[in-house]
DNA sequence: CTTAAAATACGAACTCCTTCGTACTAAATC
DNA sequence: GATTTAGTACGAAGGAGTTCGTATTTTAAG
């Protein structure tokens, strides 16, 4: 059912088809990665039993770095006995592209109806709502028309 | 590896397991009836044909169809030979749950980094603009915190 | 040296989603 | 009334993701 479809960014369009995409459970190890840097299959297994009450298996853990490694979604340093992985991609444009799908497919592109129930539902410190305050401010700027 | 987990929402945290959770096939579905209200399993089908290059089979949507009655996600009329289909659930509903997913999953819960990463990436008319400014403006006052 | 511990590789099972073919049934057409 | 058309029901296949058990290998400990 779903794509390929295009998307609007920067006044050009984009080609949807075939994005990187990683899978729920490929993110919870992409954001460890992210945060702690290289790290072993031991130490991914033992933050996501951290950070999730579930307990989760050394070997289903193991797998799925594998394949993601396989995807392209991971680097490895397999010098050593214990692999080394690391995060082939950037934390913005993985979100970037997932925040494209996602707009799409839950609110048809429309960003501002997101926004506006991001902000609604959401609590989010006054700093953080300066900063929003402050982009918008600049892109009014910008774009006078 | 998923869920369940908890989610700040209004002050008061609330379980997120066994959210109401359709897939983007369909989402797909609901859109088109939460735009053209209640629709026959061949007006849903041609609408998705028509939205999409792509072909898609009339058995492929009906059983796609049945399955979200089943879930719960659809009524449906069987008083007449073809049936009719309603959207079940409430579309706003339904966005928030995604949108509580998708946040945890891809932004760890940020949801100023999301709002500004939606902003920053997507055309957003001056009005729109001026609609979320108006949101933010209301929020700092109900907590001068 | 033998044994235990820890790591990787791999395959199998399970679930969910999607897709379609086929069978059956009711309605409309000739 | 017979035939074509349009609808529902259902089952089966295929793919993707997750989970784990088991086998194999390497390192460390006794």
């Amino acid at each position: 059912m779903p794509f390929p479809y295009y998307c609007i960014r920067n006044d050009s369009y984009i080609l949807m088809a075939n994005e990187i995409r990683p899978t729920e459970g490929e993110l919870e190890i992409l954001q460890i990665l992210w945060k702690k840097g290289p790290s072993t299959v031991r130490e991914v297994n033992d933050q996501l039993i951290d950070l999730q009450a579930k307990s989760i298996g050394y070997t289903t853990t193991l797998k799925i770095m594998q394949i993601m490694f396989e995807k392209g979604l991971l680097r490895r340093d397999d010098s050593q006995r214990t692999h080394v992985y690391t995060a082939e991609v950037r934390e913005g444009k993985i979100q970037s592209a997932l925040l494209d799908r996602f707009l799409h497919a839950a609110y048809k592109g429309s960003a501002s109806k997101l926004a506006l129930q991001l902000l609604g539902n959401h609590k989010t410190t006054p700093d953080e709502l300066a900063q929003i305050k402050a982009l918008i401010d600049q892109l009014e700027k910008n774009k006078p028309s």
